[in-house]
RNA sequence: GCGAGAGUGGCGGAAUGGCAGACGCGCAAGGCUCAGGACCUUGUGGAGGCAACUUCGUGGGGGUUCAAGUCCCCCCUCUCGCACCA
């Protein structure tokens, strides 16, 4: 063994020698409990990884680590999410062509997290930008087809202009692309494939229940999908004979309170109702609408505009009729486009009101009999006044009542509307998976392509930046587009926008099961043995993107009778943000990005992996500090001259007194314990407070189980100086095939303990007592003490209050 | 504006309502060295004291409790999410 700690010659031995043995290749094996945890697969990025990125793997490899050593057979793997806008934008960025970067960067990335130390079973490394891939994709998407979850629409949506493509709601990010997050998006008009997610919002939001996410993460799925009961009603256009408004309100007892009505400045009735006279005001507020970007559109939120139409509706409950405006703060996208107004409930209905000189009726009352106050909206509910035959009911009741009128009469009923539109899955791109539709130029219409043809392979393209006119790249490739109809034979050509690059990371977590699968997405039985996954780590950054789109996909398969589970992260982790030293965010265009190369090169793998454990709490962000990994290289270069002098005494098995036993098992505990929780800074923190302990023993004071108790818990941790020390100690067999240090929890007990004495609230003594003793010992015990003598002063004891093994406190 | 999370030494961070600052970084002193970003030992929240010790101290202000970083109320600051959702 030699006396100096060298990462730089035991890292690159062990590695060669792991890949030798196949270490880390993982086999289905029935019976055997597994665990499956997997890291949100990366984009490989020319960048590589910082030192930040691991902050996610390294912590993940432990788990694997770990869980291997205690019995489990684990599933660890590793793919590239190498389709769509980032990988593609960052190609066009550097002047190079996807396909060419792809596999360079994702090999880059493969380079990194190996000589990092992370355990991937590469064998089942997958791209999903391979047409072994992508085939299974298009695959899904029929199967979405089939199903009727998939459709055509056209519809005015987001648009970036940098990347050229219309974008889906959850991708827009505060009014900006979440590519571009300084380019606000626009509206266009295109024909577009959208996915039904919202057929799926009760189950999406039913289900976050039974699962075991941060409550911020639930929260924000929650609010994205945004239930809403209410009731959508109807009130007919004045003199204009079976023209109706139809709304969705979620106060239908108001609607004796309603005075006026609100049209978003793109609903389609707009056009057929709006008087002569008021044409020309109305036509120019739609157009400015339509022009403004979603960022414009908020920075006027304070001061609400709209135009009268001219037109009148029907209040058939008030029996009034009451004008129609058109005003930007009514959303096309949202309930039916058309709002009741009801100032006297409704804060901004009160606000345009008061603009544009508006009646504002008052139909609530505080229940307690309390006056609204007379500049705002009254939006609590109460008791319904001034509305005819709701007088006097509760805001419950009355919404009851009016719901089965409406019903009765057939003006409307109630109903549910969500937030979340349906998922706009087509993209104008080249880098994506193609949409495996035709269309026939005869009669068929929309053809899907004949499972058996696919893949619809991507075509190579030099040229591939998108055009900017709503159309794909694609569609430039003659060879490509025309085709024909799988239907009738006839000519046709093929769809040539692509899909949206989440839809390719709907399923990959499934792929990982059987990889290699070539007659079906993934092979039944091992996606039973291995899914769902028992540990999902990423960022919070996909909570309504990825999050979403993953369970809704997994939802379809389970009713589609492909795997019989309903939500495919059963427990969820984010893994926190690694600041820069400056608190910027790591960005090449900074300078301030830390490599794992650099730190790796500097203090070795392993001091690099302890500092990515050690440097705070695994799910909170933290800023970089490189004198850490100084200083967990120190750790390990003590925990390695600790060994030796064992080793070079020749592992004796010596006589460790209680006290070393007692410490071994408790920091067993400890470990174990924290490692379970992923709570690995504290972990390691009691580690090393155990090697401050034992480095002051001699080898005649240690034996075999508390030198190798100490190798096996920092293993999983550094796999390197851990296969090493190992080895020193006379093994044959990789500690990463050994099993996790038997604990034992009587000789972890404490027999001793430190009993706090207080006095009035203030810490005065300390009585060392054994463990469990009872509170009339430790009370005489105390009053027999100087100290606490003292800071009684003579006074005597009124109260005593006794917490075992922990305090008495004293009230004089 | 609404919602969520956070605020503890010079720094990263520990603390089932029970000794605040574990562990580490940094710093200081000493040792060992030809030398060292090596290693070993000791010290390290503020104020007072040679010292044992005393006292103040977890963003600010109140409160509950024998006991509050932790629970309750009000306020301030930062981060994230949503952004007129009828």
């Amino acid at each position: 063994m030699n006396e100096r700690y060298d990462p730089k010659t035991i890292e690159p031995f062990w590695q060669s020698e792991w890949e030798r043995a196949d270490l880390y290749r993982t086999a289905d094996t029935p019976g055997q409990p597994k665990f499956y945890v997997l890291e949100m697969f990366p984009y490989p990025s020319g960048n590589g990884l910082s030192v930040g990125h691991l902050h996610n793997y390294v912590p993940c490899d432990v788990i694997g680590r770990y869980k291997r050593m205690t019995g489990f057979n684990v599933l660890h793997p590793m793919g590239w999410d190498a389709f769509g806008l980032p990988a593609e934008n960052e190609a066009m960025l550097r002047g190079a062509h996807p396909s060419e970067t792809v596999p360079r960067y994702a090999a880059n990335f493969k380079r990194q997290l190996t000589i990092s130390g992370c355990a991937y079973d590469w064998s089942r490394e997958i791209n999903s930008s391979s047409p072994e891939y992508y085939r299974w994709t298009q695959w899904f998407f029929l199967m979405l087809l089939k199903r009727g979850l998939a459709y055509r629409a056209t519809g005015s949506q987001w648009w970036c202009d940098k990347c050229r493509t219309i974008l889906a709601n959850e991708q827009v990010i505060n009014g900006c692309c979440w590519r571009h997050p300084d380019n606000p998006v626009t509206k266009k008009d295109l024909e577009q494939w959208y996915i039904k997610i919202t057929d799926y919002a009760d189950r999406l939001l039913e289900d976050l229940g039974g699962i075991d996410w941060p409550e911020p993460i639930k929260l924000m799925q929650r609010n994205w999908i945004g239930r809403s009961e209410g009731a959508e009603l109807a009130f007919p256009v004045a003199g204009n004979p079976g023209k109706e408004v139809r709304f969705f309100t979620t106060r239908p007892d108001t609607v004796f309170g309603v005075s006026f009505m609100v049209l978003a400045p793109e609903h389609p009735l707009v056009a057929q109702i709006t008087t002569d006279a008021q044409r020309a005001a109305v036509e120019e507020y739609a157009t400015e609408a339509r022009r403004q970007s979603e960022i414009e559109r908020m920075s006027t939120v304070k001061e609400k505009t709209g135009v009268f139409t001219g037109a009148f509706a029907h209040n058939v409950f008030t029996k009034k009729d009451i004008p129609i405006w058109i005003a930007d703060y009514v959303l096309m996208g949202y309930g039916t486009g058309a709002i009741m107004a009801a100032p006297g409930e409704d804060q901004r209905d009160f606000e345009f009101a008061v603009k544009y000189g508006l009646e504002i009726p008052r139909v609530t009352a505080a229940a307690d009999g309390a006056t609204a106050p007379a500049d705002r909206a009254f939006t609590e509910h109460g008791v319904a006044i001034n509305s005819g035959f709701l007088d006097g009911k509760t805001t419950a009741d009355a919404i009851r009542a009016v719901c089965d009128f409406a019903e009765r009469g057939g003006i409307g009923n109630p109903t549910v509307t969500y937030r979340m539109r349906d998922w706009l899955i087509s993209r104008q791109r080249y880098w994506g998976c193609p949409i495996p539709i035709v269309y026939c130029k005869a009669e068929c219409g929309i053809v899907p392509v004949p499972e058996d043809q696919l893949p619809v392979l991507l075509p190579a393209m030099k040229d591939y930046q998108p055009s900017g006119t709503g159309r794909s790249p694609l569609a430039n490739v003659p060879s490509f587009v025309n085709t024909t109809c799988p239907r009738c034979g006839g000519p046709a050509e093929r769809e040539t926008d692509t899909l949206d690059g989440f839809a390719c990371s709907s399923w990959y977590f499934l792929r990982f099961a059987s990889p290699h699968e070539d007659r079906a997405p993934f092979d039944r039985a091992a996606v039973d043995y291995w899914l769902p996954v028992d540990l999902y780590v990423g960022g919070a950054e996909h909570a309504v993107m990825h999050l979403l789109y993953a369970r809704m996909w997994t939802k379809v398969m389970f009713d589609a009778e492909l795997i019989s589970f309903q939500e495919p992260f059963p427990k969820l982790r984010n893994q926190g943000v690694v600041w820069a030293a400056d608190g910027q965010r790591m960005s090449k265009s900074k300078g301030n990005v830390v490599t794992p190369d650099a730190m790796i090169e500097k203090y070795g793998a392993d001091a690099l992996r302890l500092w990515e454990l050690f440097m705070g709490p695994f799910d909170e962000d933290t800023k970089w500090n490189e004198s850490g990994v100084a200083g967990t290289e120190r750790f390990l270069i003590r925990v390695w001259s600790w060994v030796r002098r064992y080793v070079e005494a020749g592992c004796p098995q010596g006589v460790p007194s209680d006290e070393t036993i007692h410490r071994a098992h408790k920091t067993l505990g400890i470990v174990t314990e924290h490692l379970e929780q992923m709570r690995f800074n504290t972990g390691l923190a009691a580690l090393m407070e155990h090697l401050n302990y034992v480095t002051k023993l001699e080898p005649g004071q240690m034996n075999r189980f508390v030198v190798e108790s100490f190798v096996l818990m920092l293993a999983p941790m550094t796999p390197y100086i851990g296969e090493e020390l190992w080895r020193a100690l006379g093994h044959q067999d990789s500690v990463h095939r050994e099993r996790w240090p038997l604990f034992d929890p009587a000789l972890a007990r404490e027999e001793t303990v430190t009993v706090v004495v207080q006095i009035n609230g203030k810490m005065r003594e300390r009585l060392q007592v054994a463990a469990g003793a009872g509170e009339d010992e430790v009370k005489a015990l105390a009053l027999q003490s100087e100290a606490v003598a003292k800071h009684l002063g003579g006074k005597p004891p009124r109260k005593f209050i006794f917490i075992k093994d922990k305090m008495l406190s004293i009230v004089a």
